[in-house]
DNA sequence: TTATCTTGACAATGCCATTGTCAGGGTTCT
DNA sequence: AGAACCCTGACAATGGCATTGTCAAGATAA
């Protein structure tokens, strides 16, 4: 008996993948992509359906942060996120302020990619 | 009085472009590009001519190591030389590695751009 | 049954990395 | 003085990457 009640755990398998692209304003198929870099890994379903929990969404957003308004492309990222699990420290949270300077600074546009993006903090 | 022979000091300004270029085995244009990305800083005469030193040529290895090897684009190096500024570690060194699992093992090919281009160890 | 999911393939768009060159002007050395 | 190299800035070509989009054939869910 473990937990009655694992509402809300952020590690709980809960989108398919549709949903999941529309809460992070991505392309279903960019979904796919980041899994086949290794970069996102949702769960599935027995019968083989990817289902994307809170903490999947979020690191997706991570990845939307990096490239799109720090312009690291994917073999960065992936860098990026061996270097954080292989510290074991939160070396990204470092990096959110890069792009989001303390109001009053200004900041020498790392790099901006396509568009600006919406970035809703991870 | 201080260090009567600073021969050999790694942070001595030596190479000028050209020569530090033919060593690193890039294009001088491209060495002024990584100096417009703010990933070096070569020292200046005082007439203006850039003087690379032993350290700045090591810098621009990692940078190759980094983009050729690894496939990390200039925005992800610039990122990864503020973290290692920042954490005050030599967290490069874990990802030379990367490439160059013991020997034995494979790697996952993580991403090579172009070429595989000869890496001379930094 | 109808909508959504799966994998795999193919393509278009637009940006990035590197090399290369040209011009006008300064520096170094012989 | 003259040759060789450096400086900045601009323009361009080549090849690769990121993202979106679609199509097909088949499985799953409501």
């Amino acid at each position: 008996m473990t937990a009655t009640r694992p509402d809300r755990d952020p590690t709980r398998p809960v989108y398919v993948i549709s949903v999941a692209a529309s809460i992070v304003s991505v392309h279903p198929r960019t979904l796919r992509i980041y899994e086949d870099e290794g970069l996102v890994c949702p769960a599935r379903t027995p019968t083989n359906i990817r289902l994307y929990s809170e903490n999947d969404v979020r690191r997706v957003l991570w990845i939307r942060h990096l490239t799109q308004n720090l312009g690291v492309n994917l073999a960065g990222v992936r860098i990026l996120f061996e270097l954080e699990a292989r510290l074991g420290t939160r070396i990204l949270e470092r990096l959110y302020d890069e792009g989001h300077p303390k109001s009053g600074e200004t900041v020498e546009s790392p790099a901006p990619r396509r568009s600006a993006a919406a970035a809703g903090k991870p």
